[in-house]
DNA sequence: TATCTGGGTAAAAAATTGTTTACCAGATAT
DNA sequence: ATATCTGGTAAACAATTTTTTACCCAGATA
């Protein structure tokens, strides 16, 4: 049962088009950063931004592997299971919590 | 079957504490302004903004009703029924849509 | 030496949202 | 006349979010 104030928070990380892709393109097999950055066509930094928010909200998974040939610490990015609803029902119980 | 852009467009309007207690307030019984302004304790001005936005999406309907004693028109909100769900397969839509 | 890959961060600019202040009309009451 | 109520709006300011620019590391390659 959730508050107003915390369902507008994980609302908020959705309502982005660019979050939204990066769940959409990982939803099936985890990318790379770069992957992303190319099908997106987004900036570095505005990439990494962007999943910052997506996995502090536990929407989207890291996985830290060591490329032992290469010598090099890759991050790969994975969507997890979620469903959020807003509906009647939710609303119901957001009335409930803010008259308790 | 919605893009990135309009889910994350409706998500922008449900992601504010404000906007989701007007849905829970107005979702049984009609609500007048002075109602909601007193339940939330918000100023004229931003309430009406927040209930444009709402209106806007047709998440919130608007009655326009005469009241012939007092000669005013007054203003009655109610929510409209409505689900948004964000899951795996919203997600495969937008993939499919953003591919195409 | 320079450039590429991988991983970033910090700060500033740009754009969007949220909120306040001040004002409007029309009718009623003091 | 002044103040209340109903319904607003328009502009300014504040705060947040998005995006860019510039910089950092290390290791491999030309």
């Amino acid at each position: 049962m959730p508050t107003a104030e915390e369902l507008a928070e994980i609302l908020k990380v959705l309502a982005n088009p660019v979050r939204l892709k990066i769940l959409a393109l990982c939803l099936f097999k985890e990318r790379s950063s770069r992957e992303l950055r190319e099908m997106l066509g987004i900036s570095k930094p505005l990439l990494i931004n962007h999943i910052k928010k997506l996995v502090n909200a536990k929407l989207l998974d890291v996985r830290i592997a060591f490329d032992e040939e290469r010598m090099v610490v890759m991050k790969y990015y994975k969507t997890n299971e979620f469903k959020v609803v807003i509906d009647g029902k939710v609303l119901e119980e957001i009335l409930i919590n803010s008259l308790k």
